[in-house]
DNA sequence: ATTTTAAATGAACAGTTGTTCAATAATTAG
DNA sequence: CTAATTATTGAACAACTGTTCATTTAAAAT
């Protein structure tokens, strides 16, 4: 059971995560600072400092949960589909659309990380892992069907999998000024070019 | 003719050109001050302030001329080759032994990038475009041999030619603690994964 | 209604850093 | 050798920011 104390307090802090998924959004992690938060929250700075340790635990958070919603929402939906190929399609399309509708506060990982936090930190997450082992775990049962060769470590290529799908959301992002494609269009290439490459016939 | 006085000044500001280098790979963009990098150039802070115009100068300074001597040299070995393929082989090979010997360097890459000069604009950079220019030739003479299908558009895939070998070398520099692997023999890989995907057969 | 407990505030603190510029030192010219 | 020019210096400036904490305000308990 949920006091309404507890509950109150759950909501300032989702506030406070909400003005700052805006302004990390908007400036990046140095240009925001506890104060705009804050302000944008409606709180005085102080306020942020009873929910969270401190700026670096606040941005972990939000990033926490958004990939921990994203894991959630893919899972789900792969779940659905039988033959493995429709669920890599899936899985792909899933991480894409994600990506698209959280662009702005993703907009992140192309314009500032600070020392230590930046991806390093990111993939050790909880959620960070389990989307490892999960990627992995789909393209183990790839193999398995014969859609990839046994060859590779899964492991390996689930690695250079997702990060195919990161950089072209990466590339993207930086180019979404010049072009104005979308992204979830992409899955058949990208799929495409991981399963047969770009080798002619 | 280069006056005496014009080469001191070219000394003077390579000196701090390298102790930039070496101090923004120690520490990264941000936590490596103006103070610090003139100390270990042996100057006074000011002294920075007369070569270059301010800190995002002497940066881009140095990427630009880091990645300058890195286009110079492979165009230079790529040019050796024959055929295309081999072309292909020497192209990345060169760009992961480039990044393999300034990993310092690059490592800012992942650690830290300030607002909006990251990637953005490196890419439109005189020696980015270039750079980008130089890949879709190649990839448009592999077409034209046939080892790529001509469904393709040069430049997109010269995109995501370039995308994968950036990931590869993200990853690699994230892992390097972990792993301690070459990042030169990844090179044979990633033509695979290039050229032929991961099909089975 | 009064006391006790908890939450929120925001001014003040402490530290940092890019940048400037008057003063100083070194170089060059006459 | 002296004067004029140029380069170098580094203390001082100004602006910023994460964080704290004494004080105020609100809520809960009695």
């Amino acid at each position: 059971m949920i006091s309404r104390k507890e509950r109150d307090k759950q909501l300032r802090r989702s506030d406070i995560l909400k003005a700052a998924e805006h302004l990390f959004a908007l400036k990046g992690y140095h240009k925001a600072t506890i104060r705009d938060i804050a302000k944008e929250a409606q709180y005085a700075s102080g306020t942020v400092y009873l929910h969270f340790k401190d700026k670096n635990d606040l941005y972990f958070a939000l990033l926490e949960e958004k990939m921990k919603s994203m894991l959630f929402t893919t899972k789900e939906r792969v779940a659905q589909a039988n033959d493995v190929k429709k669920k890599l399609e899936i899985f792909v399309q899933e991480g894409l659309s994600f990506f698209e509708k959280n662009q702005d506060f993703f907009r992140i990982f192309i314009s500032e990380e600070d020392g230590y936090f930046s991806e390093r930190k990111i993939l050790k997450s909880s959620t960070g892992l389990q989307t490892q082992e999960y990627t992995a775990g789909l393209l183990r049962e790839a193999q398995k069907k014969g859609l990839i060769s046994k060859d590779f470590d899964a492991e390996q290529i689930a690695e250079v999998f997702t990060s195919i799908i990161k950089t072209i959301i990466l590339n993207w992002l930086q180019k979404k000024d010049v072009r104005n494609n979308n992204l979830i269009d992409l899955s058949g290439t990208i799929l495409r070019l991981f399963l047969k490459g770009v080798a002619d016939k």
